[in-house]
DNA sequence: CTGAAAGCGCTTACAG
DNA sequence: CTGAAAGCGCTTACAG
């Protein structure tokens, strides 16, 4: 049988109470009694019941508020269903989950949504940070309140958050870099999509593609053109590369506009090329099925959104500090027969 | 705030004793009584609180026995670990693991452990089920005295058992039979490397692989040999195969045996062959550093032991019925840089 | 068949 | 500073 606070308190010649104080770092309690309770519970290697102090705090639920962007995304999608698996599997220990959407590019609006959860003293928040000083400064303020923030998908540097949860973008960058070799066998012309030139996250993504790729002689970068993550622009920027250049043999996108890309790919019956691309949404799923794309990589959202909560909750009911300040989400090679 | 057996009890004016007897079709309530109390837990929408019932369970802890083959096979050894990680999760709801180590091959031995848990009265087990009248006759037994059964890695046929947790080997077959297309660019000559033309599991690898290397009339499969899962065999036959054909642009290896098949790849120079093979071990993270793999294919054992053991205890517990007879882990596609 | 009470392990509000 | 009691939601052994 484990410890239990009682046998501890019979031991040492005090109340449950008094041991439950000493435990758990809460005033009140004498320096000698604390002393020689901290000895007995040591010696017998006590370890809380979780399931005890979670039905001691049923009156209080713990509470986290998610901040997610529009959920039209699909990406974002998939966290937000990772979310609520964890909200099911936790929401008998007193978790509650607030959730507010926000347009993903307006950090006012996302502030407003931090100042309301700051307000409702929720417990914890999840948040794709937008990298803003007024963002910033209000995860300090909340941090320094005892609301603990972890961030997902994007990161905001310098800031007090408890940990980040998300993909090594240069890493899956990587993993782009060697299936293109390896559909290439090593020989061949690549052109790059990618979202826009200012976007830390895609640029990264073309670093670790390349840091591959150029160990390589016989691969060339033809081209790096901006889609701005528009499928209309993406549309537009394929058809002229393939214009431009006429011997390209693979294409990779790093970023969004795969459905305008595509299109190009079709209609100039591309289809043969080698191609990579991210995230597994409808329109990959059909791009797959059809030997349009060879690869598209993940960063598995569900796991993602499910790995946020359980971080906070873990965080705030059992004081267990996450392990690294970047928790890395696998990456996850998806092919034709490999989609679910 | 959610309902509770309590509110229930005072609603339907009678104990939470009572209450509890109708929820959980425990004997001794008359026929109105249980219509009354029935129908007021259907209006509220009520739910068990599992944080109460574990608190209550403390002292009748649910005991589930784990047969695992010689852990020096390192796929059992990250089964162990995904249980492992299980157990920390569910032990403070009063879950127990009961290990045993057996010969893999021997029925015989599987058998003893399968009567020791039947008399230990566990209330599940896991068992990678060794394809034997005995074994089956067993399990059915087991499952009539109410000690659920759940198969991972090996399933038995016609067993009553819970359902069994594995790979989709047909589909995995499948995912490598595309990656070898997408290395060859659809055209080339493949030799196969199984482990016995007896192995079911081995076949169907073989025949999902078949299945879309058949699609492309510019493949062929000019071989299959077997190695017995040995090394030193896998030595022997790639090296003949090698002799015998000169124009092999590819090899999959469908079952253990690498290293030897290694040994005799490099000794060959042919490293630069589109090389496809399972499981992540040692071996084959150094063969994929080295480009002598292209890719492998794993079943994410940790995951693979963890879920075992949560659909066993939520069976037990909370008596959710797995919803698929085959629980299939997901299929992982790794390379040179996504290998943790 | 039914109810009242005790208990699982932890926390808290209150009395002293 | 310390203890006794009550409570979280569910289950069980026992009395009637």
């Amino acid at each position: 049988m484990r410890v239990t606070i009682k046998q501890i308190a019979d031991l040492a010649g005090v109340s449950r109470g008094t041991v439950d104080k000493v435990l758990n770092n809460r005033v009140g309690v004498s320096e000698e009694v604390k002393r020689r309770v901290q000895r007995i519970a040591n010696e017998l290697g006590y370890r809380p019941n979780i399931i005890g102090k979670a039905l001691s705090f049923q009156k209080r639920p713990i509470v986290i508020g998610v901040v997610i962007p529009v959920k039209s995304n699909p990406f974002f999608t998939e966290i937000t269903e990772g979310i609520y698996k964890a909200y099911e599997d936790f929401k008998d220990f007193g978790l509650k989950i607030e959730m507010r959407e926000t347009d993903h590019l307006n950090s006012q609006e996302q502030l407003d949504v931090l100042n309301e959860f700051h307000k409702m003293k929720v417990n914890g928040i999840a948040v794709p940070a937008l990298d803003d000083t007024i963002i910033k400064n209000k995860i300090n303020e909340l941090v320094s309140d005892n609301i603990q923030v972890v961030t997902f998908a994007s990161d905001i540097h310098n800031s007090n958050r408890l940990c980040f949860v998300g993909q090594d973008l240069y890493k899956s960058g990587q993993v782009a870099g060697v299936l293109m070799a390896k559909l290439l066998r090593n020989k061949g012309n690549v052109a790059i999509i990618t979202g826009s030139f200012n976007m830390l996250a895609h640029n990264d993504r073309i670093e670790g593609f390349q840091s591959i790729v150029d160990t390589l002689p016989d691969i060339k970068i033809i081209d790096i053109v901006e889609c701005l993550d528009e499928d209309y622009i993406a549309h537009e920027v394929t058809n002229a590369v393939i214009e431009k250049h006429k011997d390209i043999d693979g294409f990779y996108i790093a970023a969004a506009g795969i459905k305008g890309f595509s299109q190009s790919i079709e209609a100039h019956n591309y289809k043969d090329k080698a191609i990579i691309s991210y995230d597994l949404t409808e329109t990959t799923k059909v791009l797959l099925r059809n030997d349009v794309i060879d690869f598209t990589i993940t960063q598995e959202p569900i796991e993602q959104g499910y790995k946020v909560i359980e971080l906070l909750f873990e965080y705030v009911f059992k004081g267990i500090v996450p392990k690294e300040d970047f928790i890395k989400v696998k990456i996850r090679i998806i092919t034709k027969e490999n989609m679910d």
